[in-house]
DNA sequence: ATGCTTGCAAAGAATTTGCAACGCA
DNA sequence: TGCGTTGCAAATTCTTTGCAAGCAT
């Protein structure tokens, strides 16, 4: 048996999936990069999906609630989201066209969690998770 | 010769200091966290500084474009700074109380250089510069 | 005195809330 | 059919812009 997908999941909790929640779970599914609720408007709109933006930032509240997808720490004034099925990873942020690649974790989290565990103990802090992210510029830019 | 103070350096290439710029090169150099422009608003008010916020997000501009203090990346809809005089970094996320904690880089850095030469490599992206972030619960929380 | 800095008002973008209508299970 | 889900309108919060007045040098 393999992981349910977070529709199997929410079903099987006694969620409903209408129009709205269907749509972005597709959306997350498909998605690269992180998105924000406008993207995900645009997104949707271009599949011609109309939802209005209420629907989406609840959504993106409900979704984040049950470990579904999670929020991507970036520097701006939009919250931006990511499936939570996908393994983790980092991210590249472009800073001169705002693009976002991601990159896997693998060899790094061994150095990483060395450090993990350092701090947590030292700053009696239980560390739950981490984000990693690279800021340069990227091939296109280059 | 040590490091010239933000304020002397500015002065140096011709801007002038006035009461809000003053006020806010202080808190920064005073911060121990990252801060937005609604906080830097109270500290400033609790300090009997009036400062319109207008002036908080034009200044908060002016010093990044000139690397005195840089953006920190969060989960936030809000944009949050810290001085770009503080030795590297990174920063302890509570999930409950929200409260942010640096935690000096060093040996760190060793196991992400690694990491980073290996990633602008097979990424094609030139890294200039990478945050790193723990999530969990702090101290007084637990 | 010059022109960088600041305040005020208003506009714009992102997000939240309340309530009624809708539709999945 | 019941209750979770969605849409609409309006309110909040965060940020930006234009212009006139203030003040550091």
């Amino acid at each position: 048996m393999d992981t349910p997908s977070g529709l199997t999941r929410l079903k099987k909790d006694g969620y409903r999936i209408g129009k709205g929640r269907g749509a972005i779970l597709q959306v997350f599914e498909l998605a690269t990069k992180p998105l924000n609720a406008s993207e995900i408007l645009e997104l949707l709109s271009s599949k011609q999906i109309r939802l209005n933006k209420t629907t989406v930032y609840r959504e993106l509240e409900f979704l984040k609630d049950r470990n579904l997808i999670r929020e991507v720490p970036v520097s701006s004034n939009a919250l931006y989201y990511e499936s939570a099925m996908q393994e983790h990873h980092h991210h590249l942020v472009c800073e001169n066209c705002e693009s976002i690649v991601e990159v896997e974790a693998n060899e790094l989290e061994e150095n990483i969690k060395k450090l993990t565990s350092t701090v947590a103990k030292n700053k009696q802090f239980v560390i739950l998770n981490h984000s990693l992210e690279f800021f340069g510029t990227c091939a296109n830019c280059t």
